[in-house]
DNA sequence: CATACAAATGTAATCGATTACAAAAAATGT
DNA sequence: ACATTTTTTGTAATCGATTACATTTGTATG
């Protein structure tokens, strides 16, 4: 392995010299600086990070922390942060928790040993209280789905889309509405839960406690969900992501009933299988790449020092397809 | 932030006794301990990696290289990778590189300027001539689908699998077969196809070449092709990934057609949704999960100097379902 | 041509850990 | 009690970059 005595050497320089012009810090001679890239070159050289990053106390390393990869909404996000990460010379260390609290911990751990820059979290399982100390020490924010408002955090009007979804299920002419939820320790899908339980209100539509249920996100979990909701004989189903919603649909198609004739469902996310599938899936369409995008920028703010919103809403769209036709 | 030099001083003793209480070498007194323990304890201390890693020349990070995440086959060898790479002290750095070879090559630069120990690669877009070259001088290795059998690779035999599959179609009587297959530049998918038409050889069956169609990974790519693979009116379609067996049964149903009525279906990987859709999937299915930690243990072995054999076989398991009953 | 000033380069300290080696302390044997 | 061995601890060099500051080189001006 070169370094960047042997490249100064081999140029007739001095390593300041080399590092300015490596990272283009001052100016450096024209005929030295080609002495100095003849030099790299022949040496093969590359600089050496953690060297490097023990002296600026910079990584360049962004954490995202997932509960799980396996979701399109999920897969979504994380590529817009890439996008926008990389534009900006960061490399992204995607930390997957499957929702265990020690290699969370873990992992959160890394910005304490200076191991990454900043963190974004999505859907975190440690709890509010451990991020919000963390928070008065490192950059640190959460995208989609957040535990704390007093931290940064992206998101969508969950309570609004939620509501308004709801009011479509409602036009629909559903009269016995069951809500497959989650994890309600994360504020999204509490705000889901809110603005579904709102609409019922006010369109003065009683609820069955029986018709509500909450299990993780997964395919399989909003299978299993609607084999007991169905039981209860509900005529619609609002799920707080598309992934349970398909999932519900599969279980009802099986079960030789008819979507949306027998039964109507709605989801949120806007995942592209919410699209292709038959019938095709009524959802709300969170600007899933954008958020992503919006994330790797304020966490990059946020590591360069400058403070940022507290909260930044982006705009949703809900999409009405098959699957809550009249 | 509290460096080690603090802690010494809290301590009462020097910093080499502290870097030995930390990392267990080399035996402190249990007094001095205790000291150290509360010192670092009411410092708030934790080792800074970049200076740990500067001196030991290693990271502690494994890059893992994937063309995307949303596909759940990789999800659940990254899960693999994860486990066993966090369980030997290492934590993983996912690069994905959506196909674009830009991205790539910035990811594997990574290891020259040893920001990472090593390299997973699954599916590598660059050409097994970088591939190679990188080989000579660091720990790299690839994990299910790899471009050259010149360094390590963890697979299953791909041919054989293929094969076998085949053969179950044709025994379910499928006469006129097509192949959705992908990017040949991955031997793996090269060898699927190699089993496929060496089974129908062996069975003394034509092959119209307007049959065979390769595309990207993925649900919308495989309903795509299908829908040009069904002018030719195939009774029978092996397709080299679930997510593009999937994304054919559901073109061919809401074609109006049958699966398996019509045409019968097979996959490869074994990805959880091949058990949930209707018709169930016929598939082989690869021991993601397994090939992620022997992923990991390999390349652990490769940064701590050791030679791995050059080809690791995992078995598969063929499993019949629906999609190709008689 | 001397002087002043700007541009380019070099010297050496520094980041925060690990570790070879030396030194001190404790244990053991006689 | 002293010499010897073993255990524990400390000193200081080191990893490979960046950068403040000093120094040299180049240019413009009167």
């Amino acid at each position: 392995m070169a370094t960047i005595k042997e490249v100064a050497q081999h140029a007739g320089v001095s390593t300041a010299t080399v590092s300015r012009f490596i990272n283009g810090t001052g100016v450096v001679k024209e005929q030295k600086a080609e002495r100095i890239s003849e030099a790299i070159e022949t040496l093969n050289y590359y600089p050496n990070l953690q060297a490097r990053n023990l002296r600026t106390t910079r990584t360049n390393y962004i954490l995202v922390l997932v509960p799980s990869i396996e979701n399109s909404f999920l897969s979504r996000v994380i590529r817009g942060i890439q996008k926008v990460g990389n534009q900006n010379g960061y490399s992204i260390i995607l930390g997957i928790t499957y929702n265990n609290f020690t290699n969370e911990q873990a992992y959160l751990d890394l910005v304490k040993s200076r191991g990454v820059d900043g963190i974004i979290t999505i859907a975190p399982t440690v709890g509010e209280d451990v991020v919000k100390k963390l928070y008065r020490e490192y950059p640190i924010l959460q995208c989609s789905e957040y535990c704390t408002q007093d931290i940064p955090y992206i998101t969508v009007d969950n309570y609004a889309a939620a509501y308004e979804i709801t009011e479509l299920l409602i036009a629909s002419d559903c009269q016995r509405l069951a809500i497959i939820s989650s994890n309600l320790d994360i504020i999204s899908f509490k705000e889901r839960e809110a603005g579904f339980f709102q609409a019922l209100v006010d369109h003065s539509i009683p609820f069955d406690c029986e018709l509500e249920v909450r299990v993780p996100l997964g395919f399989i979990a909003g299978k299993k969900a609607t084999k007991n909701i169905m039981k209860r004989h509900p005529d619609g189903i609002f799920a707080v992501a598309d992934i349970l919603a398909l999932g519900a649909i599969r279980q009802i198609l099986d079960a030789g009933l008819d979507v949306p004739g027998d039964v109507k469902v709605a989801g949120f996310d806007g995942i592209p299988l919410s699209r292709e599938l038959q019938p095709s899936l009524t959802t709300v369409i969170q600007p899933a790449y954008d958020m992503g995008k919006m994330a790797a920028q304020l966490i990059i703010e946020m590591i360069e020092g400058h403070d940022v919103e507290k909260r930044t809403v982006l705009p949703y769209r809900i999409i009405s397809r098959r699957s809550t036709e009249k």
